[in-house]
DNA sequence: CAGCATCCTAACAGATACTG
DNA sequence: CAGTATCTGTTAGGATGCTG
């Protein structure tokens, strides 16, 4: 009789699925991609160049990113306010990953093209 | 006036907002995990080896994946019934990928504790 | 053994209007 | 300008029981 390898629902706090959750959500991975195509971006800059986003979802989504610590929220105190956000150092270092993460989705589209 | 990249949510056809979709789902890397632990393993074995999941989870999980390309179904006309699971090849080479994505997890997971 | 059908709930997401 | 508040709709996931 074999030996099999169970997998708890305890064990999610596998990194895996937790740096799944960080980016999950229908409009993350939009704004990761503003950013890092623009660098800093203020609320209403971000706003403009996601097609589609309300205020409502802009705002918790950033919030949700800003409290996983990928992207920073840095406000100035002035009148009319302003807000500017920007990845984080490790924000930046989940590109790459995203990137071989893309090269793979490509393949597996490619493949059921055929 | 700075020029600024835009994103239209038609652009969702986005690699890796693809390839997110594919193991997007509470039992998803889960049943992913084992089969890359076990190999090939039959419908109750993956059953028994997910703690929690039920008929209905495994059934439409093991299906969307199978339609993805990523995981093989193998049926055997017998009495009982007999069908086997495994990773295609293409679901064997997301595993690096998900490796990567490990990583940083860590990282991110370190850097909240400081 | 390997599933499907039905019903139900809770989390996610959108629309609209309002505020410091 | 940069958000909140409220209300409503939609989808993911779960419980339970049945079938070839």
């Amino acid at each position: 009789m074999k030996e099999i390898k169970t997998f708890s629902i305890k064990d999610d706090l596998c990194p895996v699925g937790f740096a799944l959750k960080v980016i999950e959500g229908k409009w993350k991975l939009p704004i990761l991609w503003v950013l890092c195509q623009n660098g800093t971006l203020r609320y209403n800059e971000l706003k403009k160049s996601i097609l589609g986003i309300t205020n409502m979802m802009l705002t918790s989504s950033l919030k949700e990113l800003e409290e996983s610590g990928i992207v920073n929220r840095v406000q100035y105190n002035e009148i009319p306010p302003r807000v500017e956000y920007s990845l984080t150092e490790i924000g930046n270092r989940l590109l790459p990953v995203l990137d071989e993460f893309a090269k793979w989705g490509q393949e597996l589209i490619g493949i059921k093209k055929l």
